[in-house]
DNA sequence: CTGAAAGCGCTTACAG
DNA sequence: CTGAAAGCGCTTACAG
C-alpha cells in the first residue's frame, strides 16, 4: 500500500531493458523502431506494475503543461451549456491536451487556475478584463483565446445576437409592434445583459418596431411590479427577457399586478431552462443547442497550443424557439 | 516577450548570490538565518525580474503538489453551496494549499481531474462510487475525504438531515397531519433524494405523523398532475419537496389541476432559490448557510495532508425556513 | 533495434 | 550567515 510510486525506471529494470526504451513505447514515439514484441513486454509490465507517469516530470522536461484551460464566464451558465464543455473535452483529449473548466472565484482573493496549471492556453467563453490579462502574461500565458487584441465586443458575436434576434421575431411574428427589453440587476450579467440589449435592438430596428425600452428587474423587490405598470402604460406589448428566470419575475409582477399573461403582456425568456416549463403560465423561451460551439472552441485552442488549422470563424449555433403559453393563448 | 521564463538562478546571479540563499528566501524555509538586507535584495530582485516559482519543478521535488481537490457532488448545487467553497479555498490558501473544483463530467469519458493533477488529498462533497475510488487509488492518491471505509450514509449526515427536519416541523406546526414527498425523477439526485427521503420520514415518526408517501415529478411530463390528484385523494395536505424546483413541479401541477395552494396541498421547498421567491404563488422554503461548512471541510483536508488536528465531526449548518405564501395564506 | 546520458527548475540536507 | 551539490522522474538528441 505505502510503497512509493512505480517510474518508468522499475518498468525498464524489471524487463531488462533500458528506461529509455520503456520511454519511447510508453510515449509512442514517432520515427523509432521499437520491435513489436518488445513495445508488447512493456506495455504489459507497465501494466502490471501499475505504472503511471509522473505529470510534474514529464512537465519540467517537456517545458509544458499539455492543460488547456476554460475559463468559464462570470454569469452562471445555463445548465445546456455544459454540454459544450463535455463536446470540447472529447476533442482535445484526443489531441492529448487535457481541459480544465475554471469557475472564476469571485468574491475569494485565491489566486486564479491558470496561477497553478501553467496552462498552453486560456480560453475564455467571454472576454477577459484587464486584470486578468496582467495576472496572465505575469505567468508567461500568452495563448488565450479569444485573442485579447482582436475580441470584438461581445454584442457581436453571432453565438450572442442569434438569441435575442430570435425572440423580437417571435414578437413581431405575434404581431406586437411595442416591445421591451427585461434585464437582471444581478451585475455578474451585465455583459451579457448590454450585448443582448443591443441585439434586441438591432432586431427590433430592422423590424421597424418602436424603440425598445429597457428596464432591469430584481425578483427581491417591487422592481417588476413598477416596470411592467410603467410598460403597460406606455403601450408596450411584448417583452423580451434576458433570460428565464428574468421572464419568470416579469410574468410573476404582471399576474400579481392582476395583468393577464399573454393577453396585456406577452413575454419570452431565452435558456429554455427548467423553470421556464414549469411555471405558470408556461413560458416561452429560446432554446440554444451548443454542441457545435464545443468544437469550435477545441478547435481554437488546438490552433493556439500547437497551430492546427484555424476553424472557420463565427459559427452560428443551432437555435430555435421554444412557443408556451407566456406568449400564445393555448 | 518570446524571453524564456525567469528563473530563480537568474534571480541569485543578477544579485551575485546563491541559489540556495534565493530559494530560502522565496520560501521562507524555516531555521534558516538569512539577513534581513539579504531577504530584501533577493525579494526585490525577484520581483523586478517578474519570477515566478516553476510549479511542476517544485511539485516533482516535493514529491507533492499541495493540491487539495473537491469534487463537487453529481447533483447540481445550490448556487448558494458556492459560497462554502469560497471559504474553504480562503482557508487552504492560508495553509499554503491550492484549492481545486471539480465538478464530474458525467457524460464526457475524459480523465477525471485526479489523474491529471496529483492532488495531496481528495475532497468529496458527497461520497464516491467503486470506480472512482479504484481510479483514484490506482493514481496513489490515499488521502480522501470523507473516509471511503467510515464514511455514514448520506441520510446520516448532519447537514442533509437539518433541512428535511426543518421542512416537516414546518407543516407539522401548521396543522398537516398527513403529508407525501416529492422528489425528482432526474437521476444524478437519486442519491440525495433518497437520503432526504429518509431524513423526512424519520421526522414525520418522530412528530407522529402519517406515514409518509413519496413520489418522483419530472416537470416535463404529467406525473407532476398525477402524483397531486392521488395524494389529494388520499388526504394528504403537506407536501416536502426535495427541492424548489420540485416544489415548483408539484405546485404548478396542482395549480393547473384547479386545486388551491396552500388551500388544498401546502408545498414547501428547499434550497431558497430565486425561483421559489419568484414564483406564483411565491415557494415556501429553506436556507441552508453553509460558510461554517466549507471552513469545516478545509479543517478535514488540512488534517488528511499534513495531519493538523481533527476539526470537531458532526457540524451542523445555519438552518431556517423561509416562510412564503405555498405554505401559509397571507 | 536499443542504450548511456543530459538536463528541465526546484528544494534541502550538508558543510562550511 | 551563505554556498556547492544531489536528485525528484521524465523526454529525447545522440551514438551505437
Amino acid at each position: 500500500m505505502g510503497r512509493r510510486r512505480v517510474t518508468a525506471t522499475d518498468v525498464a529494470r524489471s524487463l531488462g531493458v533500458s528506461r529509455t526504451t520503456v520511454g519511447f513505447v510508453l510515449n509512442n514515439t514517432p520515427g523509432q523502431t521499437i520491435s513489436e514484441q518488445t513495445r508488447r513486454r512493456v506495455l504489459d509490465e507497465a501494466a502490471r506494475l501499475g505504472y503511471r507517469p509522473h505529470r510534474a516530470a514529464a512537465d519540467l522536461r517537456r517545458g509544458s503543461s499539455k492543460v488547456i484551460l476554460f475559463v468559464l464566464p462570470e454569469w452562471p451558465m445555463g445548465f445546456r451549456s455544459h454540454q459544450h464543455l463535455e463536446e470540447a473535452a472529447l476533442a482535445l483529449d484526443e489531441a492529448g491536451y487535457s481541459l480544465v473548466t475554471y469557475a472564476r472565484q469571485t468574491a475569494g482573493r485565491s489566486r486564479p487556475l491558470w496561477e497553478l496549471l501553467d496552462p498552453e492556453v486560456v480560453v475564455g467563453m467571454g472576454p477577459f478584463d484587464d486584470e486578468e490579462l496582467a495576472s496572465m502574461r505575469a505567468c508567461g500565458i500568452t495563448k488565450i483565446v479569444p485573442d485579447p487584441e482582436h475580441t470584438p465586443p461581445l454584442a457581436e458575436w453571432p453565438t450572442i445576437t442569434q438569441g435575442p434576434t430570435l425572440q423580437v421575431a417571435h414578437l413581431h411574428e405575434l404581431g406586437h409592434r411595442r416591445i421591451a427589453f427585461a434585464g437582471t440587476a444581478d451585475p455578474r450579467h451585465s455583459l451579457l445583459v448590454d450585448a443582448r440589449v443591443r441585439a434586441t435592438r438591432a432586431a427590433a430596428h430592422r423590424f421597424e418596431l418602436d424603440p425598445v425600452d429597457v428596464a432591469l428587474v430584481d425578483y427581491r423587490d417591487d422592481s417588476g411590479g413598477a416596470t411592467v405598470r410603467r410598460w403597460h402604460d406606455a403601450g408596450v406589448t411584448g417583452v423580451v427577457a434576458y433570460n428565464d428566470d428574468t421572464a419568470a419575475t416579469v410574468v410573476g409582477a404582471a399576474i400579481r399586478d392582476g395583468m393577464s399573461v399573454p393577453g396585456d403582456l406577452a413575454v419570452i425568456g431565452h435558456d429554455d431552462s427548467p423553470l421556464a416549463a414549469m411555471f405558470v403560465p408556461a413560458i416561452s423561451s429560446v432554446r440554444i443547442d451548443t454542441v457545435e460551439l464545443g468544437r469550435h472552441f477545441a478547435a481554437l485552442a488546438l490552433h493556439e497550443a500547437d497551430g492546427r488549422p484555424l476553424p472557420p470563424r463565427n459559427v452560428e449555433a443551432d437555435v430555435a424557439v421554444v412557443p408556451r403559453e407566456s406568449t400564445q393563448d393555448r
